[in-house]
DNA sequence: TAGTGGTCTAGACCACATC
DNA sequence: ATGTGGTCTAGACCACTAA
């Protein structure tokens, strides 16, 4: 690793220390797929030999990987590349909770599986061209027999090629876990825009409440590495008996 | 500093490294009103020489804080106590932003700031006893000339003994500066409970929507040192023009 | 020029998991 | 016993701010 780019490259890009240099490296490993969901990645000390540096420094780098959630340590262990697929991270873009508290699973219902082209909104929001191939996937999830979330899913549909209802519905775990199996490509973070809306007829009827009940709506664009958006959800929330948690520092 | 507790010391409390020891010694600092918001605290070095520790270990505990939000660093001129009184971190804890994601101030509309005795549930929210002397606040937010928010504010009575109407009205600035500088109460974290509600007839009036229009309802319980629960406030969000904002990662 | 936070190194030792 | 992450130190040097 030679020296950081300092500010007296005046022609060169912006200050950039060394671990973050390293740390853009990491990821590009990541995004490459060279480690994935679930293994372990080198130690800090064979890092820091492979890129000439302290091990220090690839500790630095590995702490923020960490912070954002893309990297696991565990202490005796070895540093993990982050999953949907664990059974403590499982939901983790869920913020809907019961209001007693007593977190349940969620049973899921599939509705529909269907290939659409892009209208304009949807192409905007996952940045493809309006017209190209999506993939539309409705479903229900339920607390004991109670509908409590409509979610209305679009995906690009170049990614998500062999996705079909039945691979979906039998497949056991988190869709997100499914989405790291077999299409390689693992959601990093999301923005929700929050809204209380009135029940149209046909979320109504699925939800179970009368026409015209206040809903939460959540509508959740989530994105892979590279700020490359690869989802746009649409969710309706029953809230009467559970609510929305959201924590602020 | 002592040598930090290890596993070894097989009667005493759990192993806390030498930096979370510091960091703890730090808070106490920060909540007994030794450094009050927006002042400087002491240069790295000159802490690490008063805790007889070296400048890495003061320097992670000052890490942690900084990523919590209680401090702020600046390089070159050293690191200060945070406060909601600065330009950047005023309105920290609102989430509610314009659709067209233009931000402009918005307008407050004081409503009413009154005595009352605790009711059950927010006494419990409080953490203090059913019929202990609480304060009441209502407040409107507006875009323009739009209600968008309505706001009805529990504090503790004992703690905010001062507050009263004229006080509020006058003070320039958030209402989270005002209880730094005069009751120096720092909230430095907050839960909040999001669900959709229908407007009842009083809140409609206000919002100016048709009586069961769906409102967002926005509960929130902030904290200061110590986890001490200090505000009770329930919120009343109108998201035909605004949407709540969330990131999650 | 001096003082502050920010980066980087090299080495020692601790805690935890596994063999 | 070995290998991993976690903590702590001491010292050098860089970047930024203000006098």
């Amino acid at each position: 690793m030679s020296t950081p780019t300092t500010t007296r490259d005046v022609s060169g890009p912006a200050f950039s220390p060394l671990y973050r240099q390293i740390k853009e490296l990491l990821t590009q490993d990541l995004q490459s797929g060279l480690w994935k969901p679930g293994e372990v990645i080198p130690s800090e000390f064979e890092l820091a030999a492979r890129f000439k540096v302290s091990q220090g420094t690839v500790r630095k780098a590995i702490d923020e990987l960490a912070a954002e959630n893309l990297l696991v340590r565990r202490q005796g262990k070895g540093t993990f590349v982050a999953t949907h697929a664990e059974q403590n991270t499982q939901y983790r873009f869920l913020r809907l909770r019961p209001d007693d508290d007593r977190p349940r699973a969620l049973q899921r219902r599939l509705l529909e599986c269907s290939r659409a082209r892009a209208a304009a909104d949807i192409a905007r929001a996952l940045e493809i061209k309006a017209g190209d191939p999506a993939v539309l996937v409705r479903r229900l999830l339920l607390d004991g027999e109670q509908a409590v979330v409509l979610d209305e899913i679009w995906l690009p549909g170049r990614a998500f090629k062999g996705l079909t209802h039945e691979r979906l519905s039998t497949y056991r775990g988190p869709m997100y876990a499914l989405f790291e199996a077999e299409f390689g490509i693992r959601m990093i973070r999301a923005e929700e825009k929050i809204r209380a809306v009135a029940a149209d007829a046909s979320a109504a009827a699925l939800l179970a409440v009368p026409p015209g009940a206040p809903l939460l709506s959540v509508e959740r664009r989530s994105f892979t590495y590279g700020e490359r958006p690869v989802e746009l959800r649409r969710g309706l929330y029953r809230t009467d008996a559970h609510h929305y948690r959201n924590e602020l520092s």
